[in-house]
DNA sequence: AATGAATGAGGCTTCATTCAT
DNA sequence: GATGAATGAAGCCTCATTCAT
């Protein structure tokens, strides 16, 4: 009844809900949103139904909470790691390189994101479409940068920006779904030689890149 | 007489079957697979419920058919207008064409094979994967046939095929789902420079190409 | 067109309704009434759906057809067996044996009579216990004339008709519903010693009993 | 308060699910498994579905549950009768006189577990024959502690329980089924006389046999 | 805050019956 | 007479959401 209490009571809330928000991402990315139901999520939660309602309104709610924090860790992460390069080249290239890394080490989340929220159902395309739009977004920011730079030709950034993140989109989905893939990192290599080339990275830029 | 009848009852079964076919894909695009009711695409089709499971024997078998019927299709599409080209780059840009072009006339079925299908349940995913499959393999052939016809220096294919096939995705899905979409075709441009420089077609093969 | 075209026209339909019966005897001993489909029956017939309709206007006659027949040879063949024996006790005996025996011979024909058409629904029962009654006013009456030959002491043979007839068709059930039963008739002797004994035949009349 | 307040939900909810149990029965045994409506159920219970689906996974858990339920307490009333005498002929007697009051008092528990479960289709049968099997085997345990007693002559116990249950059976399957039947009871003195006169009860003590 | 029982709308599927050919 | 396509009424079950305790 202190403050104290009430602090520990609602750090206590707090994280029975990260805990329904973490048993919710596996159990869409395992069963898809329609096929989840509200008392699968309560049990890996070890919680009940009730429970849950009590933290979010509706399961749709969840789900697009989910969505967009996942997003903005993922985002929050590129940029991270974009701001450690200062040259543009290097800059998109570590944008793929995190991408793909930070999906091959969540795999629950990857599909939650790429292969879940497509097909919830009409409530969630805007908001995955607003995802897709700002990853495309801030890999065009990048290419704009090293266009202005002169780093690179001029060209359509906002088409190369969707057509990156669709590329790498579809590689991880094909990890996502295979059987026993490879690890995803082995298509690194060929994957942003490809992406740079497509921009218009001079040859001699491309052969001078650092392992990683 | 007789035989007339027979060919004509046939003929309206399987006409019925397809009007059957048509509504699922428009109900399935609409509404997603598992928010679409069978009652809806009964409604749709004229028909009653009864009369659908005559012809299909789960909500599942029209999908996949639909599905497979409408890769089939299009691949078939790519394969004919590749065929036209005997310029290995040409080939590529006319797979790439056909695709785009394909896909902006035939909305709902893009809705379905793209958006639809992904997050329609684990019993999908197989038959889905065997389509990008499909295509990226598809790309893959045309990208082999331009390396060894010396066109373009050696690459991992496999890769690049997958990559452009999500490329060519993401561009269609953005376009599907905005909410008024510039028309498709005006992506084709950059799209196919972005593509076929990604693989490395030299700068002045890119300068030559037509117009379409 | 002639009449021998007819009379074969009507031969050919009366052997076409006889594989329908036939057909339906085995699809309702083998899933039970309610779990028969009528699609079933037509396919163990040889025949469409609309080929049945045009020979009993509904489900429910099939089986009560089949169950009435099947009754009629039953009691016939005990008849039949029954005037054989001239004394009273070795008519009863026949009767036992032959039910016994007949039942035996006709797995699905007893499984149709005794398992089925009891929970098959109300519309029924009540066929169901004219046949019941049949069978056991068919051993009262014989039990009847044993009263009034003397050969056993008066008794209450309605309920004797009733608990003979009760306990072969438990045996008999006992034998349809076992996964690897004896042979009925294995049955047959102690269950005969057991039924003359209740009704106070003289130990004497059963140690000269036949053996068959 | 907590304590009690959670014990009253308990019993509450058991409460509710013997409620449904009871409205099972009644709607089994006036409809028969197959045409009994979940909704009806419901309905009898003052229950929604859905409170139904929370207190049982099917609606054939239901019916066994039911139909073990019942056998159960027969038994155990069968049991507690019997243990009441100890002369072996009182003792078969006594369940004979058992089995037909609770039958005759409990109409509905009666054409549950005589008439509606031996059609309810497949998955029963084997519950049903288990529950023949029992009664069968009790009365058979009886008649080898009177021929170990020396009270009557050896004989094949096993058929003979199997006709004792057949022909009770019968009996008051006679009585389930007719339309305005006389009391069950009134056919118990023949009943017995004949049950035990099958199994050889020497004369003289089926004179000296209590009224009841 | 949490629990778990209850609700009821809605979904997929089955199937007896009808009917045009 | 026969066929097979079509109909539509139920049926069982699921599940998001609500609510008393």
């Amino acid at each position: 009844m202190s403050a104290e209490t009430r602090a520990s009571a609602a750090e206590r809330s707090s994280r029975r809900r990260e805990r329904i928000l973490d048993a919710a991402a596996h159990v869409f990315s395992r069963a898809g949103y329609r096929d989840a139901a509200v008392d699968d999520i309560a049990r890996e939660a070890a919680t009940s139904k009730g429970g849950i309602y009590f933290h979010f309104p509706t399961k749709e709610s969840i789900f697009i909470e989910l969505i967009r924090a996942t997003a903005e860790r993922l985002v929050a992460k590129v940029e991270r790691e974009v701001a450690q390069e200062s040259d543009p080249v290097l800059q998109a290239d570590a944008a793929i390189r995190t991408v793909l890394r930070t999906f091959a080490g969540h795999r629950s989340m990857a599909r939650l994101l790429l292969v879940d929220a497509l097909g919830a159902g009409r409530p969630f395309r805007s908001e995955l479409l607003r995802l897709h739009e700002r990853f495309a977004e801030l890999i065009a920011g990048y290419l704009d940068r090293a266009v202005a730079d002169g780093v690179i030709a001029p060209l359509d950034t906002r088409v190369a920006g969707r057509a990156w993140f669709g590329a790498i989109h579809e590689v991880v989905l094909g990890w996502l779904v295979a059987d026993r893939p490879p690890p995803l990192e082995s298509a690194y290599p060929a994957l942003r030689l490809l992406l740079l080339r497509s921009v218009g990275v001079p040859e001699e830029r491309l052969a001078e890149l650092p392992e990683r």
